[in-house]
DNA sequence: GATTGAAAATGAATCGATTCATTGACGGGT
DNA sequence: ACCCGTCAATGAATCGATTCATTTTCAATC
């Protein structure tokens, strides 16, 4: 293996201008320059990272901690991390927690012995255990770990959109389904949608939700529709919003199984337009998450180090497609 | 920070004691053992990952490299990889190759200069660029990579049960859509299944096959299922077998659109067995590739640095939903 | 009690890049 | 011609764990 040692040697400097020529920043001129930029390449000298690691304490690699790399959304995000960090020259680890809050505490602590330049942490919950004391940067996305700064879609403003929209297409009986309660995202989007339908009706929009709580899966999305549409019940909602496109599809699911058609007989909308959400039948009306703004912002705050900023919210966009549409007599 | 000189003063031994009985795997005598197990928990003293690293030239870590991270079939590998490695305890270092060749050494050779202990890749193409020197052990999972190790379904065996399943069922017209066949997964589905039609052919099965190219993706089933399936055609298959769950997915697609009923007017059999396999309408009957299987023997065959097998196959299971019926009066 | 050999413990040297106190070179001002 | 300030370049010290040649310990044997 080539050192710097040789480098210096071919080149007549010394280690500390090799030193300071690869790691750019500082002033060393143009001739040396040359002269150590030829050895190098003569060579084939690659800096030894663990050495540096040793020296600087630190090493350009970030840290992901998602709650499960297959969930889509997940995935989506961790490809624009990688991305991302790619473009300034990090690596990424990557760290599943399996939604478990112990085994997310147990995955960073792993990553925190690393020495890496910062932590994404997509939290698994938010029950907080006792606090991670270290110097190390670490960004919450999409869901706040512990009190670390937030980098994530605005889902109250995203569900509230939903609630618009679905108000303009005239339907006024309309079932929310909600996300474990437990979590922040899933009380937010279930607020911005309550909370917008509050509003209208005080312009007596009349418009009237019921909420069901289920969790962000396909499962429980099938389970809820199901419920929800029984031919038994007597109220019966024009339009079901969900908390997640995975609970959405599973609503798309249960009403195939009753015969039941979208958006004719009820209208479906989603939220964070996962890649399947445009591949379903009919395809998905959703909400879309930025993930690569997403990424983009959490890196930013990784890398600028800016201890204000607590909060980092990003719009998300509606994604009109076919499972929505105007009321009709049939489901009126 | 507790360095290990620390701890040593503390037990009143040397580093070296203390550095033995961190690694386990030497003999120190109970009594030391214990002064200095007490000492470490005392000063809640963590090796310094990068001074190891530096002295021993590796770490416990592992490189994964895949095309797509969002690909369910990866996510689902790379989950597999990670949980396996947690319990060797071993962290993932993930990179994209984007499916592009140039971007997959790139990516191999940054994670060479970790000194990891060892690299799993997930091939995005069989064109062989120069050799890789190294002294990292290198396995490829799924698609060969190089020259290196493979581990990976036996997809001859899987599309070839495919075969067998499709003429049990009484199917005699069947198209077969194929992978890129510049990809050796591809070709290796694709001969699996069309020789295993050629050898029941042989005992006069009478069984026609039409291959059709695509790419892995949805919209390339969905592209060539409205061909194959379009109206104006005289040759009507009975079943297809799709050479991935996501180009069967796509083929369901455009059988709704169609409105042709799936058993009934045509089967569909997919390949890989992703998450989605199980929720898209009608279930798809499918091959299960054995991730778990796959990410343990991979990692087996990485720590054991056995140099003489170059091929891990493992077979995969036919998992019958309800993509698949016998022929109808009404197809055949 | 002396001798011996194996096992246990020691601690200095090492891994390779970075850093910083120090030296050297050069140009401008008087 | 001399002094001074600035900018470049030097290289020894440093980061912290591991390793191995050496020393110490201790029980077994005569």
């Amino acid at each position: 293996m080539t050192t710097i040692r040789d480098v210096a040697e071919l080149a007549s400097v010394s280690v500390g201008t090799v030193s300071r020529v690869m790691s750019k920043n500082t002033t060393v001129k143009a001739a040396l320059k040359e002269r150590v930029l030829t050895a190098v390449k003569e060579l084939d000298y690659k800096p030894n990272l663990s050495a540096r690691a040793l020296r600087t304490n630190r090493i350009d690699v970030i840290g992901l901690v998602v709650p499960d790399i297959t969930n889509p959304f997940f995935s989506q995000l961790a490809l624009c991390i990688e991305t991302e960090a790619a473009k300034r020259g990090h690596s990424v680890m990557l760290a599943n927690s399996h939604g478990d809050a112990e085994t997310e505490r147990r995955q960073i602590s792993t990553l925190l012995d690393h020495a890496l330049r910062g932590i994404v942490v997509v939290a698994a919950s938010d029950t907080a255990g006792p606090r991670f004391e270290t110097e190390v940067s670490i960004v919450s996305l999409d869901r706040r770990f512990d009190r670390f700064p937030l980098v994530s879609t605005d889902h109250r403003d995203g569900s509230a959109k939903v609630a618009n929209y679905l108000f303009e297409l005239g339907h006024r009986r309309i079932a929310y389904i909600a996300g474990p309660q437990n979590t922040e995202v899933a009380r937010a989007r279930k607020e911005g949608f309550v909370s917008r339908v509050e509003q209208l009706n005080r312009q007596d929009a009349g418009v009237e939700v019921r909420v069901f709580e289920g969790r962000f899966d396909y499962d429980s999305g099938e389970q809820l529709g199901r419920k929800i549409l029984a031919s038994s019940n007597r109220w019966k909602p024009t339009a079901i919003a969900a908390a997640s496109d995975q609970l959405a599809i599973g609503v798309l699911r249960a009403m195939r199984d009753l015969d039941l058609n979208v958006p004719a007989d009820c209208s479906v909308v989603g939220f964070d337009d996962i890649e399947l959400a445009s591949l379903v039948v009919p395809r998905l009306t959703t909400i879309r998450q930025p993930t690569e703004l997403l990424a983009r912002a959490a890196l930013e705050h990784m890398f600028s180090d800016n201890e204000k900023i607590r909060e980092t919210t990003i719009k998300g966009e509606l994604v009109v497609r076919g499972s929505t549409g105007k009321l009709s007599r049939r489901a009126g």
